[in-house]
DNA sequence: CTGAAAGCGCTAACAA
DNA sequence: TTGTTAGCGCTTTCAG
């Protein structure tokens, strides 16, 4: 493999010569110029990144740290920020933390401050106070949980009025017996969402019945079936449910169909995150849609200005979402 | 941040010694161990790991290039490699090529030869004689499509076989028009479905009606929705249909659910790659389930064995396959 | 405009 | 057992 040194010495100039070709600076003799870049071409040079890193304080990697890919809302998120990262000429690397707190402690603190120009994190487990000691000197620039007082940059969507909303949404279909699925005892999110959804209920003059708040410990599939079942159990059973993301409302979907229950006829089902699969689904869901290319593109630009200057005050930005209507919660198929 | 000379000088010896000590050598005087241990939690030093790689000359990166993350299955497979790289200790730079010829030669090329140890590929557009020139000196896995007069290292299923199955289940439930969706010009695996689905119908005495055979320049939910539609226009629609993968299938049942048609009474359908979503989809798929963890492993595994062994003669991983029979081929739900 | 040389932080050969 | 030192390949003063 190539080095600037074989460059120069193929060319009869030195490093600094071959140095400033590769890297575009202007004043170079045209003859110099010339013979380098024949020597660049003949030699197949690549430049090594790592040592011109080391060299520079910089890596080009940031990190983007999700609790699971299988998750299509971190799939698709994931993707959008490996287009907007590219802009910036920034590679990612992706990390699961699979939702636990070590998880998502180990991730960090492996990669060291050294490997990645900085970090976009999506954290599940992860307390606020944690990430003071965790990454220390590392941007890092916090998704989906809002937390006001915590002095990283953050970006999200307002997940109460979201919630707020997609409930007021069954209201006015005037279904009067809304479950939620979601609860959660440690998930910032959850705790929102479920405000959200208190709220939508007084505003409407129903009654909150604990009963109807089923708790998910993991927001698969299979949770919101299980949670679904619990439910329709009961000896009152709900005719609405909003669930705290696509994937728990697809498997309260299926629980519902496989006892009889009909979508959404007996049962209205709104989702959370505007998911393809929720799209075409049978019957297709109706989900709150958080513009997720605003969110990959807000975190990345945040990343680049926080690298840029370590010392501004950190910034909350809040992306828009809209409620997407779709069968789920209508008459169709 | 603190560096080794630092630490050095804290605890009054050389850098060697404090190089010992992180990297766990043996033999270092008691005394000593401890003042260094003592000032690097002082410091709260952290190795440097680019300097660290510039020096061993492997930098603990791979790369991951595949065509898109939201495609279910690319992102399960994601999820799956990583955890296998971490295992041994990689970290994966995730790269989407978006499925075009170009994004999946700039890709390899922009990484360089220099930043990753090697890399996982997993080609849609590429064709194979482009690997050598692409990646000169980075040791490469091929995933998916099986092609063994290229000299790299590839893992598979046996695409031909998992299709003849797949339809073979067709036949047996006394299906005789049964159609295709994913037929595709340029890809391996697309030709090799293909071939699979052929044999099946030869081997039933069937005869191919070409018009049962929809292309999909995509593989996406769209794609199948709007062959189904294609499919169920013609004179005498199928009966039954196999597609090339999940998100054609779920596209196609929704298709043929919006037209009244019923699945699987009136359409069976067989997808390919058993993603969660069509397990827990209405009606639930059935479906070609390779091995993704055997596959993310053989990778890994694949790769790690040529980083160590340059020269050794490529090899070509076959991996298991099941057929996962659901209730879009039975009478279920 | 270009060359020589220092040095980013680390490892490893060689000495002591 | 530990210290000294030479680089890994690059960028970047500083001279010239």
């Amino acid at each position: 493999m190539a080095t600037l040194k074989d460059v120069a010495a193929l060319a009869g100039v030195s490093v600094k010569t071959v140095s400033n070709v590769v890297n575009g600076y202007a004043f170079v003799k045209p003859e110099n110029r010339r013979r380098v870049e024949e020597a660049l071409l003949t030699t197949g040079y690549r430049p090594n990144l790592g040592a011109r890193n080391l060299r520079r304080g910089r890596t080009g990697f940031v990190a983007l740290v999700l609790p699971e890919l299988v998750v299509p809302y971190f799939a698709e998120l994931a993707g959008l920020v490996l287009g907007a990262a590219q802009e910036h000429e920034w590679n990612v690397l992706i990390e699961q933390t699979l939702g636990t707190r070590e998880g998502e402690r180990d991730t960090l603190a492996s990669l060291g401050p050294h490997m990645i120009d900085g970090a976009i994190v999506s954290p599940e487990a992860l307390e606020a106070r944690d990430f003071g000691e965790l990454a220390p000197g590392i941007p890092v620039v916090m998704l989906g949980e809002h937390s006001v007082d915590l002095p990283i940059d953050h970006v999200g969507i307002d997940n109460v009025e979201a919630a707020r909303v997609a409930v007021a949404h069954l209201v006015a279909l005037g279904r009067t017996r809304i479950a939620a699925i979601g609860a959660h005892p440690h998930r910032g999110t959850a705790a929102q969402r479920l405000a959200g959804y208190r709220i939508a209920l007084a505003e409407a003059g129903l009654p909150v019945h604990d009963e109807l708040v089923a708790t998910a410990l993991n927001y698969h599939r299979r949770d919101g079936a299980e949670a679904m079942a619990r439910l329709l159990a009961a000896d009152s059973p709900p005719d609405a449910v909003f669930c705290f993301n696509d994937l728990l409302a697809v498997g309260a979907v299926r629980a519902a169909v496989e006892r009889g229950v009909r979508v959404p006829s007996d049962m209205a089902v709104v989702g959370f995150d505007n998911t393809e699969e929720g799209a075409y689904s049978v019957p297709s869901l109706t989900t709150v849609a958080p513009d997720k290319a605003a969110i990959a593109r807000a975190a990345v630009d945040l990343l680049r200005r926080r690298v840029e200057e370590p010392e501004r005050p950190p910034e909350h930005v809040r992306t828009p979402f809209s409620l997407e209507i779709r069968e789920s919660t209508r008459g169709g198929a």
